[in-house]
Parts: C-alpha cells; sequence; structure tokens
RNA sequence: GCCCCGUUCGUCUAGCGGUCUAGGACACCGCUCUUUCAAGGCGGCGGCGCGGGUUCAAAUCCCGCACGGGGUACCA
C-alpha cells in the first residue's frame, strides 16, 4: 500500500516549486490508490509565520489535491498528529535510542567553542565548519568526556545538543527512483545535529522518525534534500528500520537558470511564484498569487505537472484525472526545469477557453457590484463572456478588457484617432449618429445594416471606418465585433457614446 | 574549496544503438481568415556542450573536460 507525504514547513506561502511536489506526490498516491499524507514541519520556532498552514492547506485545496489526512482532518489513517511541534516528545527518546546504540553523542560545546573549532579549520584552509569522525575528538561531547561528567552536566540542566556519529570509512548506497544509484562516503557526511538544545528535532531526525512511525512507502521531495539523503539512509540503518523508497525531484529554476526559484523571489520576476495571494502578517505587505491574477487551477495544475514531468508522446493537455492515470516517477526527468511564465499563460487561455460561459458570471458580478457599474441580466452577462473568451489570457482580464460592457470609456485610444479621424470618417460616424435615431429594432442584424450603408454612403473601406467607431463607443484600438456590441450596450448608451466622442474629438482637434 | 546531481531548438520536452536529413509544445517571424485585436489554420526560424573511446553503426553506451544546479546551519 503506498503511502507519501507532502512536508511542507510553515514558514510562509506555499511557493510553486513546493506546489508541484504537493502535486506529485497526490498524483503518485492516487494513481497506485495509496494515501497522501500532509506533514506539517514546524520544528524551527524561530521561522514559525502566522498563516501560513492554513495557507498551505487553502492551496492544496484550492488546486484539487487535497491531502487525504493531515492537520485540518480526521486522523483516518491513525498516525498522527500531523504536526511536528505535536510530536514533539517523541522524537528525544529516538535520538536517545541511537546514542545507546553507539550511533550518536551528546556535545556540549558553547557557541563560542564552535566558533573556535570554525576558526581552527578555517586556518587549516576548510571553507565551511565540519563537525566530523575527526574534529569531534577534541570537542565537549560525550565521546570526549568522562561518562560521569556527562552524567552530571545532564543532571545539572547544561544544554546540549544530540549529533549522529558518522563512521569515518564506509560507503553508503541508495538508489533514487529517479536518478539511480547513489554512492556517498560517510566521511564527507558531518556530525549532524539531530536534536536541537532547545529539546526539538532537525528535520534530519524527525523526517526519519515520522515517515518510519507514518509508515511512508515513498519519499517524493526536491532535489536539495539529495546530498542529505545518505545521512537519512545511515539512520535507518541504525534504527533497523526499512527505509522508504527515494525519489528527488529536479528543482524548478528562475526563468533566467540563475538557481532555483524561491520565496524571495515573491513577485519581483514579474510573475507571481504562489498559488495564493499572500499578506505577510508582519509588515502587511500583499504578494500576488495564481489565483488572484486570473489562473484557473486546472490551469496552473497543467502547466506545472509538464515542469519535470512528460508523457511518452505528444500530448499536452491534461486534467487531474487523466493525470492520476499516467503519472509514473519512471517519467520524471533529472535536470533542473526553468520557470517560463509564458507557457503557464497558455494553459489558462486554454483552459479559460474550455469553460462554459456562465462559470465566469460571479466574476463578472463581482466586479459590477464594485465599481457600481451597469448591471446586465445572466443571459447577457453570457453573450458579453462570449464575445470576451477568445481574447482573455487570464479571467481578470475579462473586467479589464471588459469594462466598456459595464461603463462609458474614460479616455479613447490616441493612436486610433490620430490615424482614423478623417472627413469621411467624421462624416461617417455623424451618419450613424443620425441613422441610429429613428431606428426602431436595436439589433445586431439592423445595426450591421446601418453600418454598411454609412460605409457605402461615404466610400469606405470598414478597416478605415470601424476602427474609429470602435474608439468612440470602447475607447479602444481593439475588441470584440462592434455590432454585437453595440447591441448589448443598447440604442440609448450607443448614442450617448457617440455624441460623447464626437464632442470629445471636436473639442480636442482643429476642424477638419 | 569539498561532496552530490545534471547537460537535445531561447524555454518545456520526445528520443532508452540503426526507423533521426532529431519529433511536439510555448515563444518568435511570415502567410491566411477577419471591420480591429485575439483565437484558429498553414508555413518558417531554431538544438544533440566539447574531446576521446566502444561499435559495422551513438543524441542514445563508457571515460575525461567544460558548463550549470544543489548541498555543505542547533533552516527546512
Amino acid at each position: 500500500m503506498v503511502r507519501v507525504r507532502f512536508a511542507p514547513s510553515p514558514t510562509g506561502p506555499l511557493h510553486i516549486g513546493g506546489l508541484r511536489t504537493a502535486l506529485y506526490n497526490y498524483l503518485f498516491a492516487k494513481h497506485h490508490g495509496g494515501t497522501f499524507i500532509l506533514r506539517i514541519e514546524d520544528t524551527d520556532r524561530t521561522r514559525y509565520v502566522e498563516g501560513a498552514e492554513a495557507y498551505i492547506i487553502e492551496a492544496l485545496q484550492w488546486c484539487g489535491i487535497d491531502p487525504d489526512v493531515g492537520p485540518h482532518t480526521k486522523d483516518k489513517i491513525n498516525a498522527g498528529p500531523y504536526r511536528q511541534s505535536e510530536r514533539k516528545h517523541l522524537y528525544k527518546k529516538y535520538a536517545e535510542q541511537l546514542v545507546e546504540a553507539g550511533f550518536a553523542y551528546y556535545a556540549f560545546d558553547t557557541p563560542e567553542e564552535i566558533e573556535a573549532l570554525r576558526q581552527r579549520l578555517k586556518a587549516q584552509g576548510s571553507k565551511t565548519i565540519h563537525y566530523n569522525y575527526m574534529s569531534r575528538e577534541y570537542m565537549k561531547n560525550s565521546l570526549t568526556l568522562p561518562a560521569s561528567e556527562v552524567q552530571e552536566r545532564i543532571a545539572r540542566g547544561d544544554p546540549y545538543v544530540i549529533r549522529i556519529k558518522m563512521p569515518p570509512k564506509e560507503t553508503i548506497r541508495f538508489y533514487d527512483e529517479i536518478r539511480g544509484w547513489i554512492t556517498v562516503h560517510t566521511s564527507q557526511i558531518d556530525d549532524k545535529i539531530l536534536l536541537k538544545s532547545d529539546g526539538m528535532p532537525t528535520y534530519h531526525l524527525a523526517n526519519v522518525v515520522d515517515d518510519h512511525l507514518m509508515g511512508i512507502t515513498h519519499v517524493i521531495r526536491g532535489e536539495e534534500w539529495l546530498p542529505s539523503t545518505p545521512l537519512h539512509v545511515f539512520m535507518y540503518q541504525a534504527f533497523g528500520w526499512e527505509a522508504p523508497r527515494f525519489a528527488h525531484l529536479p528543482l524548478i529554476l528562475r526563468p533566467d537558470g540563475k538557481g532555483k526559484l524561491s520565496k524571495r523571489d515573491g513577485d519581483q520576476m514579474g510573475f507571481p511564484v504562489f498559488p495564493l495571494q499572500w499578506k505577510d502578517p508582519k509588515s502587511g505587505e500583499i504578494i500576488k498569487g495564481y489565483r488572484e491574477e486570473g489562473f484557473l487551477p486546472e490551469a496552473l495544475i497543467n502547466f506545472l505537472v509538464l515542469l519535470g514531468w512528460h508523457p511518452s508522446d505528444n500530448r499536452e493537455i491534461f486534467s487531474l484525472d487523466t493525470l492520476i492515470k499516467e503519472f509514473s516517477i519512471e517519467r520524471i526527468g533529472k535536470a533542473g526545469v526553468r520557470f517560463n511564465y509564458s507557457k503557464a499563460l497558455w494553459f489558462n487561455q486554454y483552459y479559460i477557453r474550455q469553460r462554459p460561459n456562465k462559470d465566469f458570471i460571479p466574476l463578472l458580478r463581482k466586479a459590477i457590484k464594485e465599481n457600481q457599474w451597469r448591471d446586465y441580466d445572466d443571459n447577457t452577462l453570457e453573450t458579453i463572456i462570449q464575445l470576451l473568451k477568445e481574447r482573455v489570457k487570464r479571467t481578470t482580464d475579462f473586467i479589464e478588457e471588459g469594462a466598456f460592457f459595464f461603463t462609458s470609456p474614460k479616455e479613447y485610444d490616441e493612436k486610433t484617432i490620430q490615424k482614423q479621424w478623417k472627413q469621411e470618417t467624421q462624416a461617417f460616424l455623424q451618419f450613424l449618429e443620425q441613422t441610429w435615431e429613428t431606428l426602431e429594432q436595436w439589433d445586431v442584424e439592423n445595426i450591421q445594416n446601418t453600418l454598411q450603408q454609412g460605409l457605402k454612403q461615404w466610400g469606405l473601406k470598414p478597416g478605415k471606418a470601424f476602427p474609429l467607431l470602435r474608439v468612440a463607443i470602447t475607447g479602444k484600438g481593439a475588441g470584440p465585433s462592434l455590432p454585437n456590441i453595440l447591441a448589448i450596450l443598447g440604442k440609448e448608451e450607443s448614442l450617448k457614446r457617440l455624441k460623447q466622442f464626437l464632442a470629445y474629438v471636436q473639442s480636442v482637434k482643429q476642424p477638419l
């Protein structure tokens, strides 16, 4: 029975790379009829951010990849709790078990002593600190101190950490489902801290203990964990536990390829890196999310799944259900992938066109209410949506590009006026003004007829006359079919806008 | 520095020794359709990092090199 977990730490909003990790875990679990667990890794109290956990859950739910079990659900599999802070009492016991078995030890070094070690190593040409099989020999720990002193210090309440005791010359080999066999020599691995002096475990201890206790069968996580996996494998051996299978996902890189896409990139790169909008609880700063930027979750998912995974054929459109059927770890790539926002937009555009028109009515209703715009009935709104749909990339474009349906133009596209404002086009508009006044049946067909009449009368090609009319009615140089727009606006409003425009141009331009 | 991982069009990728004069998608550029802009249709541009092997045959296997990424915290 497959059981996987997504294990983010609540240090802020979930970013797009984390979301993809969650997605792959979800797809893998569902493909195998397994269980997808959400585990909150909040062992670093100094980095805890209020609201981050709720954000993570909401983001997963919005994407349709809600975990089967987590801090937000009933404990259906009886493996909780699912916040590591609530499991604190568990870890110490396991760390001590390792000490007793000779795989770990207590270390009492003060920050000053650690700093002294750093300086010593630096003098020897080492760039970073290594508390390892060599340096531990001359530090203050249960390997160098007499047993009585160790007991005394612990009894006295001296702060201490528990470190793993890496053997000096062994080879650790493990199989990565994506990369194959990976071999690392233990001399390369430091004596990492397992239990911090505040009694909390580090990631290394907590993830091994929890993955074992929760019966995790496959650990699917980002490539940044690959270098510490040998340590984890060593710990499973030390505990005498069977290790889960590992799969390390290629990283999502910045569009320029310079490093992995990170939370810190915020929306500084010209596109959101978070699924949902995030308001920083401290600074109050608001960072954009895909949802608020007008993306559909199915588009985000489709885009994201292809960042590192690919089927054997040329298909590219995938529903979540299809993905569940087809997803496999074997088809995950090895190389880091660059984030490509224009492709995300393309998927979004595609999925917007797939959605029924009525799905976007609430969006328009909300905008109408907020802006106190002219209201329409549902049928008309659907027609408006239909007209806009083909040219929209994000749902927010319905509002931005379609505002003229609800409110008269605040400004006119100057370029079009410059180009098209001529004797004949002016006459064309004046002709329409007169003709429309007396037009009885205000519908697409009749409007179309008046336009044709006008063209004929003034010897104009459509391309010469219609752009100006469009600016008059919508303020914009481009948009959906004009007769349709006019029909929706109605005779009164159309005439009003036409007159308004003629008055405007005559006020700013020299008479022709 | 050291360790680990990676390397096919600008980007995401197909390719798992001959079917590759390397296929698809996004982007870009034309043409077409069209009252405009999109969308759609058609077409174009563009790639196996380098050097050695192995083999009758290598984008595909092996070894170097180069380049890129990750890790190297009482962060995850």
